[in-house]
DNA sequence: AGCGGTCTGGAGAGCGCTCTCCAATATGCT
DNA sequence: AGCATATTGGAGAGCGCTCTCCAGACCGCT
């Protein structure tokens, strides 16, 4: 023969019909052993392998799913591929996490990017063309407009973070009051008196939460109001942040920022003016992001369980597929404090 | 209807039959404006998107490829997911070259790791099950048995780095020699006279490649005898070389080491020694991994072109995809020197 | 006008598989 | 034993698409 062995070839050469053999590599329904024996044989004589096009094509399904970053720049010009979203730890180890879980399956991930909205529509069509079951999101910034598309789609996927605006979708995310409580914990556990925040971008959930979740616990240990400064997320937001903070506070001897990344501008910054962290200043991040290890020193901060989050959303994501009616979840996971040296 | 409307519901809707339907998609053959044009608003208005199980179970193409992530490691143990292939930058590079020649085909890379022998027969079953057309191949080590097992089986499939032992297979490879030129042609130009190097396990292709093209250069200026000791790429081996090449030639003004790991674990053991780099003693790199900028001071060293090379790679397989008899190719690349302030 | 040649659209045969029916056989019960 | 009831294998109908063949229309030429 020219072409691999099909179904039909295996029959033959096992004496039975299509669908026993069929039923022998599905393991759907009961099967006579000694007929599955000889089927297996035959299998193995012929070198069988399931042609995955045809199964599709009845099934209506691939087995396997897309793994897609996504974010809300518009910025799209010639920028083909993000080679940094891969100098990302964080990327790498929600792909770690994902991978994990879905390997023992032999599912294997299908790498997609969508950061314009050329992009996003070729994510949409490709799951409609039905090269994937369906699509983990992770979605660099809030405002990313493909989670709707695909609900609208009334295609299977989950994502990584709450969804800004209320949408029909699964989704994990981290306790970020929580964390911001472990924060808080420790600073105050530190013996700091005077502590202050430098939140993230107000308009976005996650920031909010976090500095509610700090004031919060603050309050229980007998800290009613903390200064909070407004910062963007970014090194240079959380710098002016700092400066301000001590230009209005000079005293404050513990800082919790929102996200490493402005942590690490904190640090910075307290260096410049001459304050030693942490005995001056306890500093505390979030994230625990690579910048944190890259600090001087080494960045106290909130990590999340990526790997965990991002196996149970491919967990999620193969159960939407499996009962598409399924009510939607959201599961939110416990983020923990881990103390290197700036608290 | 249930279902997404098929070739049958646009046939209907714009009164021609599936072939003209088809042939309008596919844009073969000549097909009267006309009616291309009733085809194409009944398409729009029927919201149609073709099947790919349907077309791949015909083509017998899925388009799509495989990037698989290969080691020679038997360890395979309890690591479902190399998290740290995503930390190296170098398979950021790779996966960057990769999409940036597929997306603008429309064909996105499936993710694979294959550091088992059950792994690797996983690879070859996705391969021979028609779920990729092909394999790019990115091998950790030199002796992964996944590039023969892919040969053997008639799969199209494409290297980066060029196999030990002789292969029909393409590849892509760096001039390992020209590279290893361009750190000599350096050090001379600096004025380094008592110039030594740290050579890679002599049993891999690179490593003898760059030592051969390092002496060679030196030749041509005028040094036919380089003090070499050979390390094993590891940060351990390039400190142990560095220890004895100091011992043995005290005079040493110029180091070429053949990898970044081991040229970071070179300064260190000069640092150590009290001689100033690059004031006392030169010294060069090869590979421009992130090693290379996080040294102190950072690393002169050689450069691959890895997403043009990746490109290629990608390139090839396709090419070997749509003529699987065409004679195998391999493309080499020219490296580049990045000179920082270690030499 | 008549003929070979070219061009275009339609019909229909599969690609390899799953899965619903059916028939045939085995089993349980009175 | 005799009937209803599982249990198991086979036959065959598609899944949605591409592509080969064929027929008809149209062209230019002698």
């Amino acid at each position: 023969m020219s072409g691999s062995p099909t179904l039909e070839d295996v029959a033959r050469a096992a004496g039975v019909s299509r669908a026993t053999v069929s039923r022998v590599i599905n393991g759907v329904r009961n099967v006579n052993p000694a007929i599955q024996e000889t089927v297996r044989q035959a299998i193995a004589a012929t070198g069988y392998v399931p042609n995955q096009a045809a199964r599709s094509l009845v099934t209506r399904r691939t087995g396997s799913v897309a793994l897609v970053v996504s974010g809300a720049g518009v910025e799209g010009e010639e920028n083909p591929f993000p080679n940094q979203v891969f100098a990302d730890p964080f990327f790498g180890r929600v792909a770690g996490g994902v991978v994990g879980y879905l390997r023992p399956l032999g599912i294997h991930p299908v790498l997609l990017f969508a950061e314009t909205d050329a992009a996003r529509a070729e994510v949409v069509d490709y799951l409609r063309q039905g090269k994937a079951d369906g699509a983990i999101l992770v979605s660099t910034h809030g405002e990313d407009p493909l989670p709707k598309l695909l609900v609208d789609g009334g295609l299977p996927a989950v994502l990584f973070a709450r969804p800004p605006e209320p949408l029909p979708i699964s989704y994990v995310d981290v306790a970020h009051r929580t964390g911001a409580k472990l924060a808080a914990d420790h600073l105050v556990a530190r013996g700091c008196h005077r502590v202050a925040t430098i939140s993230g971008p107000l308009d976005v959930l996650a920031a909010q939460d976090r500095l509610a979740g700090f004031r919060d616990a603050m309050a229980m240990h007998g800290h009613p109001y903390i200064p909070c400064v407004e910062g963007a997320f970014t090194l240079d937001s959380g710098a002016a942040a700092m400066e301000r903070l001590l230009a209005e506070h000079p005293d404050v001897d513990g800082v919790f920022a929102a996200n490493d990344l402005m942590a690490q501008a904190a640090l910075q910054v307290l260096h410049r003016h001459g304050r030693l962290v942490p005995d001056d200043v306890a500093v505390v991040g979030f994230d625990d992001s690579s910048a944190a290890l890259a600090c001087k020193p080494p960045l106290t901060t909130i990590r999340h369980p990526v790997e965990d989050m991002a196996a149970e959303l491919a967990r999620l994501l193969l159960a939407q597929i499996e009962q598409p009616d399924q009510r939607v979840t959201s599961v939110i996971f416990d983020p923990a404090l881990v103390v290197r040296e700036s608290a």
